[in-house]
DNA sequence: TAAAAAATAACATATTTGTGGTATAGGAGC
DNA sequence: GCTCCTATACCACAAATATGTTATTTTTTA
């Protein structure tokens, strides 16, 4: 916090030119940090990590990988001194879990207030937590409205596989030909999707599965 | 362009911190602008439209109404003299052609480079229409990959009602007790949308209205 | 006001879904 | 070795969907 300990650099993560323009203001009037540097393609992130000496990297994760957050973990894993503040545009349930198991622990919306950067940024500094408002919400939100089903969300690798295939608009009957077996073992598959989600719909499955992450939206939605 | 000219008001709406203080910076460093004013409620808006007199308004429509635009549209009538560039984070393909109906032709993303940021006000200044390279994209591809159905797209109020109503897991009995119409009503609402469309199941229906925008997606997806 | 479009409704039928069971083989972990 | 989980598979049946065709009333628009 005081100009006595080690000098503070920043490397700011992000292709969004208004993002990182604002960003640098704010820094350059903080006055604590010693220098800060933009980077805006995921090869010049370990390049500047690996040369220079960084105290905070803050990173919008579409910028390297969407899906599963693989680059950041390694990054994490790489350089464990490096304190993170993730700055994105949307974030569901599911990704904001992963980020946690990853240990990135300070998480902003680039909608965020002055007062939250700056706030996500000392407590990263500092070695404490700090989610944006809306974050905290979407964390806790546990119970949530519907779903009495049981183990709520976990499902195995080939549940998920048959969702996304629901998903492209096939028919029990077509996903048991595209992946080669029977029927009835669809079936018996959408009914242990359906139990474990809670849901009596492809409606319904459909939108559980938008909302938790599961389906790419990407080439949908712009 | 040069400062014989009227003297040059920019109003900013919007929300977004972020953004603001890079569009601010921006046109302080442009030197064209005489004064910038920035405002982040949709009362706002009016207010400063009203009292005074601003050349044009730089707005993310978000801040109004995501859907229909009909606020944005009101201004554009209230005041056919202002410029207006929209600049926001997501726009899908009839988002995009309802502001050309409405008359707003200088739309960019909050992605783009300061290049285009600048090339949508002067364009917006001049009478010029500009889109960010992303939405010409969008624009061009009219033919798509998929739908070989007639009419493409557009759907009638009601049939978009229902759009909404199998989104939310009714089930065409369900929908036919909720709008007290009958079951053979819905059916046939059902079939005029699946021809419409040219899909043929509520997976394939529900990919499409996510991709179009009918359905909100503001309470699954933060 | 006449034509076009939208909303309403019905009948028939093949296909698909949702739901209840039961069951076996293989792998992971204790 | 034993248990839990996963993936696989089958049967049966009620409910819902998808598809075709036709037709009347109301609303919109040209």
């Amino acid at each position: 916090m005081t100009t006595s300990e080690n000098p503070v650099v920043i490397l700011i993560a992000d292709s969004q030119f208004l993002i990182t323009e604002s960003l640098k203001l704010i820094l350059q009037n903080d006055g604590r940090f010693e220098a800060n540097k933009i980077v805006t393609g995921k090869n010049e992130i370990i390049k500047a990590l690996t040369n220079e000496k960084i105290s905070l990297l803050i990173i919008d994760p579409s910028l390297t990988d969407l899906t599963g957050f693989s680059e950041l973990k390694e990054i994490k894993i790489s350089f464990p001194e490096l304190k993170v503040v993730v700055l994105t545009n949307s974030l569901n349930k599911n990704e904001l879990h992963e980020l946690n198991t990853i240990g990135i622990t300070n998480i902003i919306l680039k909608t965020a207030e002055r007062e939250e950067i700056t706030e996500a940024i000392n407590s990263a500094l500092k070695g404490k937590k700090y989610y944006s408002n809306e974050l905290m919400e979407l964390l806790f939100d546990v119970g949530e409205k519907k779903n009495q089903g049981e183990d709520n969300g976990h499902l195995t690798g080939s549940e998920l596989e048959i969702v996304r295939l629901i998903a492209e608009g096939l028919t029990t009957k077509e996903i048991a030909a595209r992946k080669f077996i029977s029927f009835h073992t669809v079936i018996t598959h959408r009914k242990n999707i359906f139990r474990k989600l809670g849901v009596s719909s492809v409606s319904e499955l459909l939108m559980y599965a938008i909302k938790s992450g599961w389906i790419n939206m990407i080439e949908y939605h712009i």
